[in-house]
DNA sequence: AAAACGGGGGC
DNA sequence: GCCCCAGTTTT
C-alpha cells in the first residue's frame, strides 16, 4: 500500500482505503485519488453514506474504480456493523473484507497501526533473492523464510523502506547500482549484477 | 502454482 | 497497440 504519514496523520481507516486504492496502481495516482476522496470522506461513517456513483466518480483515475468503490463501501459498512466503527487490528479480520489480501492487510497493520507485520511483495522478493539470502521462487516462500529469520522489530521497516527501495533503486530492469547506498553490500555478498 | 480478473496511464 | 502497476480471487 501506500504510506501517507508524511502528509500528516492518517487513521488506520484512511490507510486501509488508500492501500486498497493502490492495488495495481502507480503511487502518484494513488496519492491524488486518495487525497481527493479523503477531502470528502475520511471515516467509515462518512464513507458508508456516499452513494456508489459518487464514490466511483471520486475514484476516477485509479485502476478499477467500480470494483474498488464496491469494496470500499462494503468494508466501511462492515466496520460500522461488526467492529464498532474501528478498523480491526488483526490480519485475519482484515482479510475477511473482499479485496483485502495479505499485502493490504499487512501494510494496514504496519503503517496504520504500527503493528509488526510483513508483506513481501514482488520488490522485496526480488531484492532478497538478488542478495542471495534466501533462495525462494515465490514471494510467499520468501516471506516464510524472512518470518523465521528476521526479528519482528524489522518487519515494519521492510514494508516501509525496502519496498520503496526496490521500486526506485534496486529495480528489476537496470537497477541503479551506481548511486545505490547498498552497493558495498552487494559486492560483499557477491552479487554480480552490480554495475 | 497458475490463470483470471479488473482498468487507467505512459510511451 | 503494448506493457506495467505496493494485488486478490478463483481455477
Amino acid at each position: 500500500m501506500f504510506d501517507l504519514r508524511d502528509r500528516g496523520y492518517r487513521s488506520p481507516f484512511e490507510q486501509l482505503v488508500a492501500s486498497l486504492i493502490s492495488a495495481r496502481t502507480r503511487d502518484e495516482t494513488t496519492l491524488v485519488v486518495s487525497e481527493r476522496l479523503f477531502a470528502v470522506a475520511r471515516t467509515p461513517d462518512a464513507m458508508a453514506e456516499l452513494p456508489e456513483e459518487r464514490l466511483i466518480a471520486l475514484l476516477r483515475g485509479a485502476t478499477f474504480p467500480e470494483p474498488k468503490a464496491r469494496d470500499i463501501l462494503a468494508l466501511s459498512r462492515r466496520i460500522l456493523d461488526e467492529h464498532h466503527g474501528s478498523v480491526p487490528g488483526t490480519p485475519d479480520a482484515l482479510m475477511t473484507f473482499h479485496g483485502v489480501g495479505p499485502k493490504i492487510a499487512a501494510l494496514t497493520l504496519a503503517v496504520g497501526f504500527g503493528i509488526p507485520a510483513l508483506a513481501v511483495d514482488i520488490h522485496v522478493h526480488r531484492i532478497v533473492n538478488r542478495w542471495g539470502y534466501v533462495a525462494a521462487r515465490t514471494p510467499e516462500r520468501t516471506m516464510t523464510a524472512l518470518l523465521g529469520v528476521l526479528p519482528r522489530h524489522y518487519w515494519v521497516e521492510i514494508n516501509e523502506r525496502l519496498v520503496p527501495f526496490g521500486k526506485w533503486v534496486c529495480t528489476g530492469e537496470r537497477p541503479h547500482c551506481s548511486t545505490c547506498p547498498l552497493r558495498d553490500l552487494c559486492e560483499r555478498v557477491g552479487v554480480t549484477e552490480s554495475r
